[in-house]
DNA sequence: CCATACTCTTGGTATATACCAGGCAGGTGG
DNA sequence: CCACCTGCCTGGTATATACCAAGAGTATGG
């Protein structure tokens, strides 16, 4: 079976992690101090790193060193909690930042809500952390005619869908989802703080209200060891 | 931006993907080849592989070498349509191995379903391929009181979820779904013909009937970059 | 004619080594 | 006291090379 001397070191590693994570130390030795441990080369064991990179047991920070993973978040794309909200409930850290706000059109949210290119959106670009660790950079626009003067509200420590519904009204009865792996492009990678290639998870929602009108379009790109995707579905036939 | 060489090494691996997609030609040639060809060497032009392998663009078959991969599968797991239907309906080539089927407890069925853990259960373990490429290992285990001589019918040339309501008329009115970035266990890697390790999607499922019965639950793991899931959602408040 | 054995090709694993570039802290000068 | 600079530490990229193991086709012998 594992033959590899590699796998044989992703296991000694595993248990050295499981270690560090009991003694709350979220940080591993440098590679190179590893690599001496073990008695191999830093690229050998660069490799077992980047197996348990994979499995979602330890994740990279540029430059600075590995660290042990927390437990992925679990979230609900079709339930309308606030981010703060759920991430509380599960007993961590949530914030938010917002990185630009504008009014212009947006040709894949037009598209994908059925309206004219030239359409106006409210757009809100923000980044969002888990205990201080940023795992999700998302960009939405919003149908300005569905909730006027949203740019001036208070949109980040309230949850927007909320608002929606509270502010303006407004029932979010039909949402389409669409979940894909994906590689982290240059932008979403550097908001993230990884490397451009590193594995994401691209959400993307579109929403309409019970009259069917347009209501908002939205991207996620996750780090993808970073949530747990759990969906409940009441008669669907 | 693009200092490291192996960022351009993979624009011009994209190329040729891109042109060898064009005429159809599936595999690329052998690394020592690229390798010679870009003048670098076999571990720069692997880690640029790799790099395009993270995005879905290529994959790679056991020292058989790397191969163009196909658009990815559209699937709705909230959907009870059989795989054959929507792989055909997408233009592919479905087909489906029965790997094993028996009759035993299982514990996190059980679980799942909220059953005791020495409930029996009817057990289908499968490997599905799209245009002869294995992307599905799947278990799945259906409650026998729900679908008494289920493994006796034709359960793999007709939708399972058919049979369901069909010839026992059940309605799969309640679901729960659990998607989750994996790396890919040495079983379910050996089926795909693929590394342990690759990364994969697991995806559970948990059905209950109208009357909230339980009917079956399943594990699935996919080759991540085989399929874009995709949910519609009326009225879900 | 078929099965077996050989051999070539392919990717997979591994060592040794070098230099680059960004994070970060501590020192230094204004 | 603060801003900047310097240098060390970290992971990131790259070369050169070797051998292993499984796939695949070919030659060979019954």
């Amino acid at each position: 079976m594992s033959d590899a001397y590699y796998i044989h070191l992703t296991e000694r590693l595993r248990e050295l992690i499981n270690d560090l994570d009991a003694c709350e130390e979220g940080r591993l030795p440098a590679e190179r101090t590893l690599a001496e441990h073990f008695r191999t080369t830093r690229v050998t064991l660069r490799q077992a790193l980047a197996h348990l990179e994979g499995e979602g047991r330890i994740h990279r920070s540029n430059r600075r060193g590995w660290f042990v993973s927390p437990p992925p978040l679990d979230y609900d794309p079709t339930r309308d909690a606030g981010f703060n909200d759920y991430v509380k409930a599960q007993g961590r850290r949530p914030r938010t930042e917002v990185l630009l706000t504008d009014t212009r059109p947006h040709r894949p949210a037009a598209e994908a809500l059925g309206l004219s290119t030239d359409q106006t959106f409210f757009h809100i670009r923000r980044r969002r952390f888990v205990d201080d660790r940023a795992v999700l950079s998302e960009s939405l626009w919003v149908v300005p005619e569905r909730a006027p003067g949203l740019l001036e509200g208070d949109y980040v420590s309230h949850s927007l869908w909320g608002q929606l519904r509270g502010r303006w009204g407004l029932t979010l009865a039909h949402r389409s989802l669409r979940l894909y792996s994906e590689a982290l492009r240059a932008q979403e990678a550097e908001e993230l703080g990884v490397a451009a290639g590193t594995a994401g998870l691209s959400v993307r929602r579109t929403i309409f209200d019970a009259r069917r009108r347009p209501v908002e379009y939205d991207e996620e790109h996750w780090l993808h060891h970073a949530l747990c995707i759990t969906v409940d579905l009441e008669n669907t036939s």
